[in-house]
RNA sequence: GGUCCCAUCGUCUAACGGUUAGGACGCCAGGUUUUCAUCCUGGUAAUCCGGGUUCGAUUCCCGGUGGGAUCACCA
C-alpha cells in the first residue's frame, strides 16, 4: 500500500507572510489535498532574535483567509528542542557530526583570509582535530560551543527534484554546517531534516533558493540512515526587475494586498498560476478545481514575475461576478475609510450605489471617491459641464428646460428621452451635463442610473433638482 | 568569485521533433455608448547566440552569452 502524501508549509515567524510564501503554501495544500493527503503548518522558529512578534499571528489568520488551513494543530519547532539535541548527539556518536569551540574572531579571521586568497569561505575543520579527551575537557569547562555537520570529502550529492529533475553536487563544494547554535538551538539544517522525518512528510516542496542547501540535508538524511522525501524546488517569484520578490522592492506581504482590497480568491488565483499552468485556456480557478488539476509536471523551472496589471484584471474580474450582497459587506469598511458617513442612509441604496460601481473597481479600496458625489456635494469646474464643443448657452438653456420638465414628472431614462426628443435637443448636450451636474466628475455611471439610485432616498428627487440647478447657477 | 538553477511576445504562459509559434494581461484601433467601465471585433509583439544530431529543431546534445539563487551560530 503506498504511503499517505503529507506536505508542510514551513515558514518561520521573522515577518508578515508574503505572497512567494502563500503560493508555497498553496502548493503545498493543492500537491496533499489532490493526493487525499496530509497538509501541515510547521513554525520554524529556531531564531530568537529574528522572531517578530506579531508574525506568527499574522501567518495563521493569512492562511486561514485564504482556506489554508493546517490539517492537525499546528508543529512548532521551538517545542522540540530536546528531539533535535537527541539526534544532534546521535550525529556526534556516528562522527557525522563534531563539537566546535573556535570563536566568532576566529571563523571571521579565516574568512578574510579565505577571501583574500580568493578561496571560498569555508570552515577548515580545526576543532574536528581536536581529541577526545580534549573535547570533553571542554564542555566539563562549558565553553561556548556549536556543533557541525562533519562533512566528507571528494562524494557526489544526487537528488531528483520532482520540477528540475536530477540535480548534482560535489561535497567539496559544502561548508561544515553549523547544526546546534551555541544557545542549544538547532539551525534551519538540523531541525528541518528532524522534523521532515518524525513528521513523516513525504514531499518537500519549497522555494527554488533551497536547492543549495539542499545537498547538506541529504547527507543528513543518510547519516541518521533515513530514507529523504521527495523534493520539489518551486521557480522564484520575481519582482519587476527579476529579482527575487523581497520586502525591499515593495510591499510584498499578504496582509498589504488583502487591505487595499485584492480578494483572496483572487490573489489566490493569481499566484496559482505563476510557476504553474493547467495547459488549457481556462485562467479562472477556484481552490477546489486547483485541487484537481495540480501536477508538478506542470510545474515551470523558471522564475514567474509578478505582475501587478494581471493581477488587477483578474481581481476586478472576480469584483464584476460577485454577488452584490456578497460584495457589499465586503466593501464598505473602504467607504468608511474614505470618510463618507453612511449611517443614515437605508442599505437599499447603499447597495445600489456599490452595484452601480461594481464593473469598475478593480481593487475595492478604489470605492470611496468612485461614490463619494452620492454622499457630498460635488465640487467640479463649470468648464466641465460642456459637452465636447457644444455651446455654453446652448448647456445653460438644456439644462433649465430640464430642470422645469422634471419639477413636473419622474427622472426616468424614458421620460428623459422622450423629453430631449420632443425638444429637438441634442442627447449628448443634454446628458453629459446632467451626468457632470449630478457627480461632477469626469468618468462616471451614466445620468438614468445615478438618478434610479437617488431616488430611493425620501429626498432623492430633491438632491437632483438641487444639483442641476446648481449646475445652472455655476454656468 | 565558487557552486547550483534557468532561458518562447514587455509580462504570465501553450506548442508527441513537422503549427501561418497558440492563449491571457497590457498596449493600439474599431463597434456599442452622453463620459468612464463592461461587452464584442481586430491589431501589435517572442523562440538569446553559435555549433552539432536529424529529412526536419522552440523542442534533443555541447559551448558561449545573459539572468537569477546561494555561499551565517537566518530561515
Amino acid at each position: 500500500m503506498p504511503q499517505e502524501i503529507k506536505t508542510r508549509f514551513a515558514p518561520s515567524p521573522t515577518g508578515l507572510l508574503h505572497v512567494g510564501g502563500l503560493r508555497t503554501a498553496l502548493y503545498n495544500f493543492l500537491f496533499a489535498k489532490k493526493h487525499n493527503g496530509q497538509y501541515v503548518l510547521r513554525i520554524e522558529d529556531t531564531d530568537k532574535a529574528r522572531t517578530v512578534p506579531g508574525a506568527l499571528e499574522n501567518i495563521i489568520q493569512v492562511l486561514k483567509d485564504f482556506h489554508l488551513n493546517s490539517d492537525g494543530e499546528p508543529v512548532f519547532q521551538s517545542k522540540r528542542l530536546d528531539l533535535y539535541l537527541k539526534h544532534a548527539n546521535e550525529l556526534i556518536q556516528k562522527k557525522a557530526a563534531y563539537y566546535c569551540f573556535c570563536s566568532q574572531q576566529r571563523l571571521e579571521d579565516l574568512r578574510k583570509q579565505q577571501e583574500a586568497a580568493k578561496q571560498p569561505p569555508r570552515y577548515d575543520k580545526f576543532c574536528l582535530k581536536l581529541g577526545e579527551e580534549e573535547v570533553q575537557k571542554k564542555l566539563q569547562a562549558s565553553e561556548p560551543h556549536v556543533i557541525r555537520l562533519n562533512v566528507p570529502a571528494n562524494q557526489q550529492i544526487r537528488f531528483t527534484d520532482l520540477v528540475h529533475g536530477e540535480i548534482k553536487i560535489s561535497t567539496n563544494d559544502i561548508d561544515d554546517q553549523v547544526l546546534v547554535k551555541s544557545d542549544g538551538y538547532p539551525t534551519y539544517h538540523l531541525a528541518n531534516v528532524v522534523d521532515d522525518h518524525d513528521m513523516e512528510i513525504t514531499h518537500v516542496i519549497r522555494g527554488e533558493e533551497w536547492i543549495p542547501s539542499t545537498p547538506k540535508h541529504m547527507l543528513l538524511y543518510s547519516a541518521f540512515s533515513w530514507e529523504s522525501p521527495q523534493f520539489a524546488h518551486l521557480p522564484l517569484l520575481l519582482s519587476k526587475t527579476k529579482k527575487k520578490l523581497s520586502k525591499r522592492e515593495g510591499d510584498v506581504a499578504v496582509q498589504s494586498f488583502l487591505e487595499q482590497g485584492y480578494l483572496p480568491e483572487a490573489l489566490l488565483n493569481f499566484v496559482a498560476l505563476l510557476g504553474w499552468n493547467p495547459k488549457t485556456e481556462q485562467e479562472i480557478f477556484s481552490l477546489t478545481e486547483l485541487v484537481e488539476v495540480f501536477s508538478f509536471d506542470k510545474v515551470n523551472k523558471s522564475g514567474a514575475v509578478f505582475d501587478l496589471e494581471k493581477l488587477d484584471w483578474i481581481n476586478g474580474l472576480y469584483i464584476r461576478k460577485m454577488d452584490i450582497k456578497e460584495l457589499f459587506p465586503r466593501v464598505v469598511p473602504y467607504i468608511l475609510q474614505a470618510g463618507i458617513k453612511i449611517d443614515n442612509y437605508p442599505k437599499e441604496f447603499l447597495e445600489k450605489v456599490v452595484a452601480l460601481e461594481q464593473e469598475r473597481l478593480k481593487k475595492l479600496s478604489e470605492i470611496g471617491d468612485r461614490v463619494r458625489y452620492f454622499f457630498e456635494e460635488p465640487k467640479y469646474d463649470a468648464q466641465l459641464l460642456i459637452w465636447k464643443k457644444a455651446d455654453k448657452n446652448v448647456i445653460n438653456q438644456n439644462l433649465q428646460k430640464l430642470l422645469e420638465f422634471l419639477k413636473s414628472t419622474e427622472p426616468t431614462e424614458e421620460n428623459i428621452k422622450k423629453f430631449i426628443v420632443d425638444s429637438d435637443l441634442k442627447t449628448g448636450e443634454v446628458l453629459w451635463p446632467l451626468r457632470v451636474a449630478l457627480t461632477g466628475l469626469e468618468a462616471s455611471p451614466g445620468p438614468f442610473e445615478i438618478m434610479n439610485t437617488f431616488v430611493l432616498l425620501p429626498n432623492g428627487k430633491q438632491i437632483i433638482l438641487d444639483r442641476i440647478n446648481r449646475a445652472i447657477k455655476l454656468l
